[in-house]
DNA sequence: GTAAGGTCTATACCTGGGTACAAACTCAAG
DNA sequence: CTTGAGTTTGTACCCAGGTATAGACCTTAC
């Protein structure tokens, strides 16, 4: 076994991740092992441990596998390879940014709802929860709606 | 049919949500209608497109159904019932901060790339994806490792 | 009245991202 | 050499949170 390489039980401690979880990224393309032993077992590097954990922190950012197989495939000096990726970036980016603003709300909602928890016992929980929703304006009733078209 | 109440479609345009995952969301113990017509349709009101809106919110901030289940059904007269809710809110206020640390750091992993996707052909994406994960030692390969205690 | 659209229940199926388990083979310690 | 841990392939199953479809019934516009 060649030197800075090694097997499946190394990379999914260095990871933090199964082994079935591995070879689920490889079946889907995202991850190949660096070599094979003479017995078929797969062969693993430091480029390894780097593209699972990548994987990983892409997963939690709101990327799919299948996005993050774009990302990790795409050779950006290829025009149209780029063209995609690009296109990829800015949408997470986008979803990204939203995602952030509307987790921040509701970690300002929650801490709301943690401190009244703790002060008098106030209203009701779940009114005071409906407080905390952005205001909506609720559709009228309207008793002679024209149906809708199909 | 009473003002102020109306009946799926409005609230399914309301919330932007289809009107099977409202009847899951009735199923899952979430959302109960205000009441029913003779006939048996579903009534809704105002507070149900709070509520609905507010299912949502939670669920894109990390919350799973069941989990928005204690949150709008817990009584926070009730000592016990209290108590349940801030556990759960402490761990997931923990959890939503350390995602918006995470989030950030993607945003700007996945921004330093858009850039080098413009800029000059440079490196190849995938190495530099790599450049951007934090970084990790990498275990030693251990040609003589003891064996793992199970 | 008729036809299109809305709603009901119930059941089946889907997707993403895994886990569980079996059966066979290999590797290393004693 | 034996034994238990590690790995392989393959198939099955799981969960959350839905969607799809069928078949029946209701409601509204004209």
């Amino acid at each position: 076994m060649a030197p800075g390489v090694f097997k499946m039980r190394d990379l999914t401690e260095a990871c933090e991740v199964s082994d079935q979880a591995v070879r689920l990224y490889e079946r889907l393309g995202l991850l190949e092992p660096v070599g094979r032993t003479a017995k078929g077992y797969r062969l693993y590097d430091a480029s390894s441990v780097e593209t699972v954990r990548f994987i990983k922190q892409a997963q939690r950012s709101g990327f799919i596998l299948e996005e993050i197989k774009v990302l990790l495939h795409t050779d950006i000096r290829d025009e149209h390879a780029c063209d995609e990726m690009k296109t990829l970036l800015d949408r997470k980016l986008h979803a990204l940014t939203e995602r952030l603003v509307e987790l921040q709300s509701m970690k300002d909602v929650l801490q709301s709802l943690r401190q009244a928890c703790d002060g008098e016992p106030g209203p009701l929980c779940p009114a005071f929860l409906k407080l905390c929703v952005p205001h909506c304006t609720v559709p009228e009733p309207k008793g002679a709606r024209p149906l809708r078209r199909r």
